[in-house]
DNA sequence: AATCGCGCCTGACGGC
DNA sequence: TGCCGTCAGGCGCGAT
């Protein structure tokens, strides 16, 4: 998926195209995804002025006059600006039509993402009131992470992708965020000093903002609101390198699985 | 409380 | 060419 960089790209590249914006119609093609996309979606946002875009760790936010749209990508999502007469793919399970004859449309092949309604601030819904603070706020700090950490045995990668510990950092992210301040993905988090996580939080910041810059990365099924790729692909350092030489030192990078989930690493640069 | 690992889906790719 | 196993950017949930 979608990691929080392409959501963000998401976010900035429909905000224009929705904001001000008044729903005229709801299509739900399939409404089948991860969780079954509600029924009244439909007749509560129908007639609604869009009013803002926001994001929380992976979720978009819809701000509409009278709730929240809330939008997840799962791994395959992306979301596309179009004619509302623009063919219809298979993949496009959810439809916004506005009143300047544009459309919003989710297409998501494995369909894990998700569309919800909520009327409340949608940082009070289930999904998103355990999480913990944006990467990109300064509420993430190396500080912050060595208490969370505190006796914990998991993996330093397995932890940051926790989002009840910092939301938003997903695999790609992780590996790289992980070389570029060079710790071992499989060091155990609770065995892992403060001066380490204050340049693990940098190292987070850095590479999801470079990763923003580049509007994002495009590994198969991410596209823009515009249906072009994110570049940040050709900056990756770490992830699906396996076998090729490290930028740093050029020794080759393993993959290992850490938490069912592949990492990759230096084992020279990264300890 | 922390940790483990399954399940939700489809498509792409590599090996035989 | 075709079949089959494996893997994929996320994450919630139940079991231990």
């Amino acid at each position: 998926m979608p990691e929080l960089p392409e959501v963000e790209t998401t976010r900035r590249g429909i905000s224009p195209h929705v904001i001000d914006r008044t729903v005229r119609e709801v299509r739900v093609h399939n409404p089948r995804l991860r969780r079954r996309v509600p029924g009244r979606l439909r007749g509560e946002l129908t007639g609604q002025r869009i009013v803002g875009v926001d994001r929380r760790s992976k979720y978009l936010l819809l701000n509409a006059t009278a709730g929240w749209v809330i939008i997840h990508l799962g791994m395959s999502g992306s979301l596309r600006v179009v004619g509302e007469s623009a063919p219809l793919s298979p993949y496009d399970h959810v439809e916004f039509v506005f009143d300047n004859d544009s459309a919003l449309r989710l297409r998501d092949p494995r369909r894990f993402g998700s569309v919800l309604w909520t009327r409340r601030s949608p940082a009070r819904h289930p999904l998103l009131v355990g999480l913990g603070p944006e990467p990109l706020s300064a509420g993430l700090t190396g500080d912050y992470l060595r208490q969370r950490a505190r006796g914990r045995r998991t993996a330093v990668k397995h932890f940051i992708m926790d989002g009840r510990i910092v939301c938003g950092v997903g695999n790609i992210y992780a590996s790289e965020a992980l070389f570029t301040c060079g710790i071992d993905p499989r060091r155990a988090a609770g065995r892992t000093s403060l001066r380490r996580y204050r340049a693990l939080a940098a190292a987070i910041k850095e590479t999801l903002e470079r990763a923003i810059a580049a509007g994002g990365t495009t590994l198969k099924d991410f596209t823009r609101e515009d249906g072009k790729p994110g570049y940040f692909r050709h900056q990756l350092q770490v992830y699906g390198r396996d076998g090729l030489p490290c930028v740093r030192c050029g020794s080759a990078i393993r993959k290992t699985i850490i938490g069912q989930r592949s990492s990759y690493y230096c084992t020279v640069c990264q300890r």
